[in-house]
DNA sequence: AACAGCATATTGACATTGTCAACATTTTTT
DNA sequence: AAAAAATGTTGACAATGTCAATATGCTGTT
């Protein structure tokens, strides 16, 4: 007899549904996502989200946020190795950052996209990218240690990183990039670029 | 008398309809364009709109179209300034590109964003896109000349370049930035900091 | 154990939306 | 002027988000 008989109660559908709602993105876009397709996949009728979730934009809020404590915490591992030269950290934590935008497009694209925005303001989201935004602000600080070049405010030289690795990302996703062409040594020249560009202007 | 009596041909559609839609898309976001409401607004009914354009994403497209040729013509009237250095170039060409997605937040994340996504390979679109990436070859390939750095591959430098500026303009439109920063020295340490790694490499 | 209250899930209903087919009206062509 | 093409309108339908009413299972108190 099979264990899977189906109860009434759920009894974990908030993660499940947050999992499932991430797959669905991964496969065809977070317009893809539907109350009722997500509730099907569940096995789950299509209202029973709305006891976990005020309404879909909530859902896809958390789902966003989840996104970031993934990528957070992907990118902390590799600062918090302290064997490495505060350059070779920042190069590491850019190819790590496009790394996660390479390979969960769709939910990048949730992340940073135009979804978010009403919703911005939201303290699970606005923690998450904080989270993010100190990480890269403590390399950079250290950066500007090792490199003299102090003077510059730091919060700035993060605001232009983290465009630049943005940025990269955005237009990889979206195939702005022609497709022969090899991504990977513009991945190396944008990082070497920034990092000479800073040290150029101390 | 007066010379509004709607005739049951509107006889120039097509134009109003994108017009009407890009002062919707900058009002309330892509989303909040709907076929009923645009007709209503052009004093036209919902179907309309289906004459002129296949689907929603059509007409989408052909605005999104249309902003491209709009930043395509601004920069370049500042590219053919012929009396500036190409540094200076770039760096106008950066401003006045941030400009745009500054000044036409909701048309610019319409440009790039995910809902170009599916029809980007459409040749109004490709087109439009691949003019302005020519604009800024033949300036950096200047730079290149003007600094002696012309071992590195122009196309790679243009991605970079372009990487650098869309992810500012991206980050600028969605409030990444915190409120009380000041975004002026943001975009010229932006500016300054690829131009300065596009030299130190040389 | 029984019961009450709460958490959770289901279903029917409704408004909104994109889209198509059938029809209406105007313009252009023959 | 008749025919044909172009353009605009309306009714209909399916898909979707969401809410209210209802049903079902769980948990703690007595």
């Amino acid at each position: 007899m099979k264990n899977e008989k189906k109860s009434y109660h759920h009894k974990n559908l908030r993660p499940v549904l947050m999992d499932e709602a991430a797959k669905m993105i991964a496969e065809g876009g977070a317009a893809s996502v539907t109350m009722r397709e997500l509730g099907k996949r569940v096995g789950v009728s299509r209202g029973a989200a709305y006891r976990h979730f005020s309404d879909k934009d909530a859902l896809l809020m958390s789902v966003s946020a989840s996104g970031f404590e993934k990528l957070s915490s992907e990118v902390q591992s590799v600062i918090q190795n302290g064997e490495m030269s505060f350059e070779s950290r920042l190069l590491a934590l850019g190819k790590v950052y496009l790394q996660f935008a390479i390979e969960n497009p769709a939910h990048y694209r949730l992340m940073y996209g135009k979804e978010a925005l009403s919703r911005w303001n939201q303290p699970v989201l606005k923690e998450s990218a904080d989270g993010l935004f100190d990480h890269l602000y403590e390399v950079i600080k250290g950066f500007q240690g090792e490199c003299d070049i102090s003077e510059k405010d730091t919060r700035t030289l993060v605001y232009v990183a983290w465009s630049s690795v943005h940025g990269l990302a955005s237009i990889l996703i979206e195939k702005h990039i022609m497709a022969e062409v090899e991504i990977e040594p513009i991945i190396n020249e944008a990082m070497q670029t920034i990092i000479n560009g800073f040290k150029a202007a101390s």
